[in-house]
Formats: C-alpha cells, sequence, structure tokens
DNA sequence: ATAGGTGCAAACAGTTTGCATGTAT
DNA sequence: ATACATGCAAACTGTTTGCACCTAT
C-alpha cells in the first residue's frame, strides 16, 4: 500500500462513507461509480492489504461471503437481514458466555450473529405478506 | 432416499457415532472405512437430502465449510478449537440478547460461535507453546 | 425391469495468483 | 526510470450437476 492511486482512494471513501460492513461485490459496484475502471481483483486485493494493516475488520458469517468494515470499533456483534441480506451492526454484548464454555475448554474469542428483518424490510414487508398469503390461499 | 444403499447407511453411521459436528470431508474420510469406494459426491448429495429431510442439521460457520449434527437438539451453540479446528456443541444459551438489536430490527433467530482451545489440545498445547517461545527467543 | 443411486468428470461461484501493461513516485 | 499497482485470464477450493453405469426394489 506504498502508492496513492484513484481506485485505492475509491475504496476507501466508499468503506469511510458505509453505514454498514460492505461484501467485496458492495465494495466494487459502490467504488465503480468513482473510478468506473475498477476490477474485483482490485478490490479483494486492497481489501486484504488494509485487514492487514488493521484499517479494516473482517466480519465473517456463517455460510457467506465476508464483509468489512472499519477496523477499531468498540467490541460489536451484527444483525443480518433476512430479506435483503445486509448486514448491520449491532452494539454491546452479552455477559454470561462462560456458562455455554464446555468443561476444560478455554475461550478466547467469540461471535454473534442475530437474524431477522431490518427496519426498513420490517415496514415493505407488511403489504408483500399479505401478497403472499393472498396468493397461497388463492 | 428411497433406497437403503451401504454408502447412506455408512453415512447415517458415522454421524450417528460422531461426539460433534462433522464436515463433508471428515464424514467421507470416516465414511470410507466403511465403504472404501465412497465419493465425496455422494457424501454431499445425501448429507443434502438428510438436511432437506430434517435428520440432519448444518451448522454454518463464519468463513468456512459447514458441519452436519444430527437434527432435533435442544437449542444450543458451537465451540470452534482453533488448534484441531474441531466443532463441538456448547450446550445452553444466553438471555439478553434482545438488547443488542437495533431499534425496529426484529430478530428471528441467532448464531453463537465461541472460539477458544479445546481440553485434548489444551493439553498437548502447553509443552509445544514453551518450544515455540524458546525458538522465538533464540 | 426399472426407478433411483453412484461416481467420475465437468461446471460453477468466490477468491487468489501470474503476467504483461500502466502509472505514481 | 523504476518499482509498485492494475486488470485480465487462468488457477484454485469447495460444492453442485450431467451423464453413463450400476443396483435395490
Amino acid at each position: 500500500m506504498a502508492r496513492r492511486t484513484a481506485q485505492r482512494a475509491a475504496i476507501r471513501q466508499v468503506l469511510e462513507d458505509a453505514a454498514r460492513p460492505l461484501s467485496p461485490t458492495e465494495i466494487l459496484r459502490d467504488a465503480q461509480r468513482l473510478v468506473p475502471r475498477l476490477g474485483l481483483t482490485t478490490v479483494y486485493r486492497t481489501v486484504n492489504a488494509l485487514v492487514d494493516e488493521r484499517w479494516l475488520a473482517p466480519v465473517e458469517l456463517p455460510g457467506e461471503a465476508a464483509r468489512y468494515e472499519l477496523a477499531g470499533k468498540a467490541h460489536h456483534h451484527h444483525f443480518r437481514c433476512r430479506v435483503c441480506d445486509s448486514v448491520f451492526d449491532a452494539p454491546g454484548c452479552v455477559r454470561g458466555l462462560d456458562v455455554l464454555v464446555p468443561r476444560g475448554f478455554v475461550a478466547e474469542a467469540h461471535a454473534l450473529v442475530i437474524y431477522g428483518t431490518c427496519t426498513a424490510c420490517s415496514r415493505s414487508l407488511q403489504p408483500a405478506q399479505e401478497l403472499v398469503e393472498h396468493a397461497t390461499q388463492a
């Protein structure tokens, strides 16, 4: 990461502006508005480099592509909307995780993902669900 | 899953005997002791079928291949050993997850993975770590 | 006899790497 | 000028699919 290039600036910009963790393809899509010729390879290479230098933190999710967010945030977890597939930060943590750790095991870290419906999708889902039920009954 | 075949019997056997969730390759390795000609394709197909008919439950992990365990267990979570990469059940759950859910979001499910060192690896790690420190200092 | 199952090889998706070209320094 | 960065295409890994052969029913 020795040079200042347009693509790197664009990628950093996108991640700084992001309200939530982004996947490589999301980063590509957003950053291409700034640098249209940007390739997915460069996104991967840059993101990996930014993770290595601790500017980014990977947000890994069960059975899915990792998302990336700015490093250095306070300990938190993530919420994944099942409708729009977006991932959001869920600030805070819970106590008493120790009771889950089997005897003799040593816990060092944990990852928690909450699945559900985000605000925007809850709103637009209401009418959609009615339609589905309607269609199913008909 | 209409027919009773040697490979399916072997796969089921392995999963019934397993003390912890297994990945497709782990299933293959173990089941090949019973049916040497077994192929990975069949493991995938069978596992997927068993998940469809709710005999198996997938255990999906951040950034890793899914493991599979018998369905119908009580709600629980998982512990992943960073030394041997095995996954273990972590019985129980924690309360108070709701506080993490952003306002307006609707939570439906959650997944929790605890990372650390399992009993067996904690034991064998002690001498190994000393070796590492020794080597590093030297 | 025949529908269903198996295994190989090929297809696939997501990610990484090799290499020739381009560009910040 | 030159080392570093980019983008394409090819390689790779884990998983799925097509197809000819096999086998439980």
